[in-house]
DNA sequence: CCATCTTTGTGCACGCGTTCACAAAGACAT
DNA sequence: ATGTCTTTGTGAACGCGTGCACAAAGATGG
């Protein structure tokens, strides 16, 4: 039992789980709705609704940041919004550049959500060079042969990856050889990297694949149909 | 409205746990491009790495699914494309709406992930009137106001909301109520859909600001930056 | 046919994440 | 103050996912 609290439950310990720190940005969207809306408090049953959580792991999310709410009241909106920020380091500026300008980097360059968070697109660089010079977004299209240049002048360590999949293990290469730490990759391709560089995928072939397969099993459910039913002409052995 | 449930209603799919399904599309790409260049067979060992997870995971997938290795030898490349193909559903037609033609919209429109993986556009629908008749990757834009119809006429079970945020809601709400019983959500928000309805969602933002916590965390190891500075004015209480 | 070698399939243990359920903490009214 | 009421913070149990390590299965060679 906590009767005798003799320790800090460690706020400060970046024992922040994975599962965690990937709720965060939801609660924060939360939260800044309800700071819009001048919002004073918010309850974790409410917050939790808003964010589409359970509420008992969002108690348990905020402990790991630390005792940030009032018992019989809830959380302070405002104060819990500017813990949330620092912890993801959303109060400094990130530098982005977006590689691979076609719709889907015209898109994610035009994408209202990365300035409002503190990212900022420091460069649009495609290999094309029809496209240098284009506005997009209101930035100029540049070559990626300044791709170096760029990321050490701004001091870019998030790279966006909008390329086809053939380009972008060696666009993720030189990247990383220029001083990029974490990288979004959209391209349908496994990256390797180094240790100490971070890489997050977006697929979007995936994620339909995915609700294809929930999708059969929804219309299956009353058509049994055996796994081991027809099968082509080849089988091993 | 219905209580945005959290949904999780665990891996009781066909004994095939979610985080298997998750990654059978993964799987499925390196297969194919084994299969494409003809290689007949491949150890657990090869294709994880291809895949890039470890091979004790890749072959507890597989065991999932069924025997279908042979030992000494490895799996048969096109048997294994088959089977994981039909388990995913893939086998067979998934027409797809697209809902918000902006530059994302017309950037999952061009992605020709889609129509290799059994997916096909039937329709892009768009509230603006403006774009109407238009031509996005060789299919003319509709209104919005067809999205019933054209759910019906074409059995459309699964939709791409590609809108801003405000519009998600209803889009969804019309989506389900015309019989669409999978979604995947682009727009930052939380959506609420009835029980039996999949909603599987990408967020640029989120993966960013995932990113920006360890990026912070990198720094922040040798730079230690005072991280109980100053709080603005704002404290519970 | 037997020995050896390769690779699968899986039992098992461990760690992470989720959820329940409740005591502690504070607000608020009297 | 004291009691009541609300809501947080968290201990504990549970379930899922992961990875190790190895026996079983089959190929291959002599």
């Amino acid at each position: 039992m906590a009767t005798g609290r003799s320790h800090r439950p460690a706020t400060r310990s970046r024992g922040i789980p994975e599962a965690t720190v990937a709720r965060l940005p939801l609660y924060l969207r939360a939260l800044t709705a309800l700071s819009e809306r001048s919002v004073p408090t918010v309850s974790s049953e409410e917050l939790a609704a808003a964010a589409g959580v359970n509420s008992a792991k969002l108690r348990k999310d905020f402990s790991y940041l630390g005792s940030y709410g009032t018992r019989g009241v809830g959380y302070d909106v405002e104060y819990l919004v500017y813990q949330i920020s620092r912890e993801l380091g959303l109060t400094q500026d990130w530098p982005v550049v977006i590689v691979g300008i076609g719709n889907l980097g015209a898109a994610l360059a035009n994408y209202g959500g990365f300035a409002s968070r503190g990212f900022r697109v420091a460069a649009l660089l495609d290999a094309d060079t029809a496209l240098a010079g284009k506005l997009v977004a209101g930035l100029p299209v540049r070559h990626i042969d300044e791709l170096e240049t760029i990321v050490a002048d701004s001091q870019v360590s998030i790279g966006v990856i909008a390329t086809p999949a053939g380009a972008a293990q060696e666009v993720t290469d030189r990247l990383v050889a220029a001083g990029v730490t974490s990288i979004l990759n959209f391209a349908p391709t496994v990256l390797s990297v180094p240790d100490g560089v971070d890489v997050r995928k977006v697929d979007l072939s995936i994620e339909l694949q995915i609700l294809a397969f929930h999708e059969q099993r929804k219309a299956g459910d009353e058509d049994r149909q055996e796994p081991d039913g027809d099968v082509p002409a080849v089988m091993p052995a």
